[in-house]
DNA sequence: AAAACCAGTTGCATTTTGCAATTTGTTTTG
DNA sequence: CAAAACAAATTGCAAAATGCAACTGGTTTT
């Protein structure tokens, strides 16, 4: 029995990623190359194993991520974005550049980031495309 | 004594805004023109008023609004965006455009959200200036 | 003077999170 | 082949956040 608090586009977005840790995944994954547990549990704000499962499995049932045997490795598990998933790259980006300019980001470490704002739409849909190489299909 | 769990873009605007509420807040000072502690409580999605309490502390210590008396009404305070706030504006668009795209919106109710992810710069431009002239000074 | 309004506060039950240890099975190493 | 390391979780438990309803102290309206 699904549930929605209501049918407002910003309050279905937070249904889904209002919380701590959903993004933090999407991002190790969209920029960071990360594809299996292991990896995503290493990331910088060291999220707990159970919330990344959890987590996992939410984005999983959302259609955000998707869940495949890895060949050649019989329990390991290789997630990748979906469509949907990829599609969240401009709310990442402007999420970077709100924080880059109002929050204390350090640059040097996340030069990255800077260069994915500074670059506009033409260096999104650039990496739009890789993505699209890398995850799906 | 502030702490964080890194200094990631994506990660500190999470650490402000990683819940299911705080951009509830900032979408009905944004877009309903709502300024008063009564008129939040309103929210479609049922804030209770503790939390309502707790994030409009928190939004204020971010510098994200800020609250002032309201001339004219002793116990009433108004509550603007500072431009920390306003800047938000992009991010709202992403979350509104991915959201029409991915999530099952009730179009027709919020039409005014369709006009805006397909104004594009332009429109967000102008609601800008408004933000900006009924919220600062 | 009474009723309604205002911005919260309080108390308490439920839910979510955080952390460390453990589990079940698979590969790799010596 | 046996032992160690790796893989994706799962479990148990304490702490923190959330949700809900009732209440508070004061102000404005009727």
């Amino acid at each position: 029995m699904e549930k929605h608090r209501s049918f407002c586009p910003v309050n279905l977005t937070l249904e889904v990623f209002g919380d701590k840790w959903s993004l933090i995944i999407i991002r190790d994954i969209m920029f960071e190359g990360k594809r299996y547990f292991r990896e995503l549990l290493q990331s910088e704000e060291k999220i707990a194993s159970n919330i990344l499962t959890d987590r996992l499995v939410m984005l999983e049932r959302e259609g955000i991520i998707s869940k495949a045997d890895d060949p050649g490795h019989k329990q390991k598990y290789i997630y990748s974005l979906t469509e949907k998933g990829i599609d969240l790259l401009p709310i990442m980006v402007e999420i970077g550049a709100w924080s880059i300019k109002h929050r204390p980001v350090d640059l040097k470490k996340h030069k990255h980031a800077v260069d994915l704002v500074k670059g506009g739409k033409e260096l999104q849909k650039e990496i739009r495309k890789d993505l699209v190489k890398q995850h799906i299909k």
